[in-house]
DNA sequence: CGAAACGTTGACCGTTTTCAATTACAGTGG
DNA sequence: CCACTGTAATTGAAAACGGTCAACGTTTCG
């Protein structure tokens, strides 16, 4: 995707702070003081937001060498959980006060950081507009045709089905079902972990 | 909510180009060569982005006094509509290339520019979560307490139910029946152009 | 003053959610 | 090595909820 951690480095490293995760175990919760903004080294954390009524909604998810919590920066207090998805993660963390102090002398890191930020809001939007399909297999085909590549386009799922559904807004069953439709409709090819688009006049692309 | 538009200034003002819209008029198209990243001076314009099956989705609302399409600055082509929604707006347009040459140089424009950015990636992210909410009412609620302020926590509304209903992913039955139904249940007070939340333990902040 | 957009409510229909049950599979400890 | 346990995958049936269509009063604005 681009060199997204450039700023990273410009603060001295022993100025930053390593954290390694157990797959589940926080590295900080909602409402915590926002004291660093954070970089995947090994693994991969998912920022996770509450409801009040339980529910929860996967806000980031952000795999080795992507960093996370950006928004902390400006922010008193982190708006979101960060948790560890895989069993070994290690978590680089910059303190927010020295970062500051290093982007305001820099203006190619500050782009960076920018550049990774409007990637992220691009994202972001992509979801919104997913969410906004308000029916089950379209939504599906749309999330399917954003993270397809290759010519017969396809898509490897690296997590489980469960996990996708919350993600687009749906419950799993209704994902399952919507999946089935779409197979029987000829609309979509199911292997093992993965899926393929088809359809004459399909592949559009976002 | 802070200086926004900081970075606006960097490039000569005979660089800069005005436009004037009517309401309904746009101002890009998606798919349209990324040319500009973009201020409203006055009135307010709607990025909307247009789905295969004809809906629409409203990605973004810039006001006076704020900028847009600042993802525009590291992407090939707009992935969205921009029309004015005022019947007068203006709205200044500042090129790419010559914003890119400025930046390179300020790191306190770029990180304005960041800045800007983080605070919509927190909006994004918030509407996410409003849409992971199911039950319309309290999808409702939800949208209302982030919107209130005030002791007796309250919101002026602005525009039209109509358009709210919108962002919060109803339609605007939908959106009324819920109201009505929130109102009979005493969880909120409707007067001419404003909503109070009422309840005990009800005025959870996000 | 008239047209257009907003606000509001009713009835019906379709989809998704819910609840429930079953199979498959991966990791764990005896 | 295998029973055992928990998660993932899958499908069914019924219920609930929001969408759609429709009608109508109201406000706004040219």
């Amino acid at each position: 995707m681009g060199p997204k951690g450039t700023w990273i480095g410009l603060v001295a490293p022993e100025k930053r702070r390593l954290r390694n995760l157990k797959a589940g175990e926080a590295l900080f919760r909602q409402g915590d003081a926002a004291v660093a903004v954070c970089r995947v080294d090994r693994g991969r954390v998912r920022l996770v937001r509450h409801l009040e009524d339980g529910a929860s909604v996967a806000l980031h998810v952000a795999n080795a060498g992507e960093t996370f919590a950006e928004a902390a920066l400006w922010a008193d207090v982190y708006h979101c959980d960060c948790v560890a998805e895989a069993a070994l993660t290690t978590v680089t963390m910059v303190p927010k006060a020295a970062l500051l102090d290093a982007l305001e002398g820099d203006a190619d890191a500050s782009l960076a950081l920018a550049r990774g930020l409007a990637a992220q809001v691009r994202e972001l939007r992509a979801r919104l507009e997913i969410r906004n399909i308000r029916s089950a297999p379209e939504r599906i085909m749309a999330w399917l045709r954003m993270q397809a590549s290759g010519d017969p386009p396809a898509v490897r799922l690296e997590r489980p089905w469960t996990e996708i559904a919350t993600e687009v807004g749906l419950t799993h069953e209704a994902l399952y079902r919507s999946l089935a439709v779409l197979a029987h409709t000829g609309r979509i090819a199911r292997g093992n972990r993965t899926v393929t688009l088809l359809g004459p006049a399909g592949q559009a692309r976002g």
